[in-house]
DNA sequence: GAGATCGGGGTTACCGTTCACAATGCGATC
DNA sequence: GATCGCATTGTGAACGGTAACCCCGATCTC
């Protein structure tokens, strides 16, 4: 049966014979509805196929039940994943999702999106912008807005959940330091990316642990093309044999560059990557890499800004209780072995 | 200036000593509003940081100035730089975008997921939903709610907008013949996707053209993965002098394969792909692959769906204007060689 | 010069929900 | 037996806009 109009609660309230406002008490969970009214209104609900109009319960209410996500460049496998898994905890939580991508991370940027966002009414914003430059933009995001960053040092503004890149970038290097190499190379990605920051600083300290000289530091830009590039310049050297690469997609350039100039992975060089790409498993050879579990990031996130969002309307001081530090996790494969002598 | 509220239309007004509705003339460029008003009502505006409230016009006038996309679940590189594509020009339309990604592509599925954006009262919705079980699904969409889709096959039921597939595999397997293999294998996608069923239907048509035997179908299922397992059934041949794999995870899959059983791309097999990922031109060889340019897609898709809400809003018939079919491009690397012989 | 037309702008209702508060019924209390 | 309290339900007013309609004064038409 095709209705003309979409029914709305009075629709619903006529047919169950009660008030519009019972209809909404139910709707929400209210507690002091009776049981057979709650049920006679469900039925008839069900029999109109009636679906409250997220417009009027966001002007209605002060908020609706949507969440919106500013992100940065979505095409990169991080980014892109977590905003899958915000997504799906978002439904799952049976709020919607809006979204606004920013094409540079800068204040006015950030700051134009959560704009764009909070004129739809989103109920909180999960801000994935993992570089340096938006930390101005989070410490001052509109007053009463929640908030929750991904890989962000917002200096406790708002509350941040992201993957433990020290522990991550640990276990790669001790991995390879464990097969014997000497020391460690690192291709690090964007200086002003916070996961950046991570790695390195994991990767020295692992090194620095083990008592291992620190060779310099080559930066790229994520991209496999800054990979080859860096793969180039190392193959030009001779004594390089383990190098960890900030993510998947350098390590592939960097052994496409290897292949080219004859240089045997994990033969003569050991990579390991970051992020644990579906391709990685099938790169030639399988690629070691540390894994993060981005829907488990996404869940945290909701998890946390529903928090937020409740607190907000309970007036509430906002404890936060999941551990806002997800932990990454070594994947072995073939690209890396012991030295060869 | 921090207030506590946001400003509303009467805040507005009443600075401008004007009616609310004057205000919203003026912020709806209704034509009845004379110069020195509207400058009054704008000066109004920018002093206030006046914004209009997203829900408040939604829940007024019929339609929100917010779109939904309804998306495949998935990381693939096809939907992540449509949906970006589709975002940017929505943006740029001045429209927010609300995203509900769904698990599996079948009639309830994407059913439900265009309730719940039409429950936002989005004005309305493109759907990336490239498999041939969507078909149903978009064949009865919710009365009056403008939708375009993406790769699809709706019967003209909606309107549509393609890359021309069948043009791309032709490129690709003419680009094979001219080097002088004498044919060319082809690893498909999942045989429910319509792109999957373009590509094989240029790849055939080519083949047949050229009067080369066409050799058995293999069927992948996107991955590297599955790129892998073909390569490695390829390798056992013997052969095999080139493949068009359906996209370029699987070449990248299958090159790996090839790898380890001491192929040598393109000295022994020539490969092309199939989207020319940001890593393709970094792979051991760079892949000769064929392009599709998401954005012009995301951009054709809002270009048709504006037209058909203003259609809607006026009434009037919709006329589709743009050329519903994106050209691809062939790109050539060094996959691909002539035949050892 | 009177009625018609038109540009400009105000009034009021309404969109579909939730919120604040009032009202009702009923058993328990004193 | 009247009062109190609680659980349950109803009533009216927001929420912040847009749409439809009305009104006013000025120009145009004859």
């Amino acid at each position: 049966m095709v209705q003309r109009r979409p029914a709305v609660v009075y629709d619903v309230a006529r047919l169950a014979g009660v008030s519009h406002q019972t209809v909404s008490r139910v709707l929400n969970d209210h507690p002091s509805v009776s049981q057979t009214t709650r049920q006679r209104v469900l039925d008839a609900v069900r029999q109109l196929g009636y679906r409250p109009n997220a417009m009027a319960r966001g002007l209605a209410g002060r908020r609706s039940r949507i969440v919106g996500v500013v992100s940065f460049d979505t095409l990169l496998y991080g980014p892109a994943a977590t905003l899958l898994g915000v997504e799906r905890a978002a439904r799952t939580a049976g709020y919607g999702v809006s979204i606004a991508t920013v094409e540079r991370i800068d204040r006015p940027a950030v700051m134009s999106a959560t704009g764009a966002l909070a004129e739809q009414s989103v109920a909180g914003v999960v801000v994935i912008a993992p570089q340096t430059a938006a930390t101005a933009a989070l410490r001052n995001m509109p007053a009463g807005m929640p908030a929750v960053a991904v890989e962000a040092d917002t200096g406790g503004a708002i509350p941040t959940i992201s993957v433990n890149q020290i522990a991550g970038a640990r276990m790669a290097v001790e991995h390879l330091l464990r097969l014997g190499h000497r020391t460690v190379w690192h291709l690090s990605g964007p200086r002003d990316w916070l996961e950046t920051r991570g790695r390195i600083d994991g990767w020295r300290a692992a090194l620095v642990a083990a008592g291992s000289p620190v060779p310099p530091l080559m930066t790229g830009d994520w991209s496999a093309r800054s990979g080859h590039e860096a793969g180039m310049r190392l193959a030009a050297r001779g004594d390089v044999t383990a190098v960890f690469a900030g993510n998947d997609q350098m390590a592939l350039g960097m052994m496409s560059a290897f292949h080219e100039r004859g240089i045997r992975v994990p033969d003569d060089v050991s990579i390991v990557g970051f992020d644990d790409i579906p391709e990685a498993a099938y790169l030639s050879p399988p690629l070691t890499t540390v894994r993060q579990d981005f829907d488990e990031v996404g869940r945290r996130c909701m998890a946390a800004l529903l928090r937020l969002i409740e607190a907000d309307r309970l007036e509430g001081p906002a404890r936060s209780a999941a551990d806002p530090v997800v932990a990454p996790s070594l994947v072995v494969r073939h690209s890396t072995a012991a030295p060869a002598r």
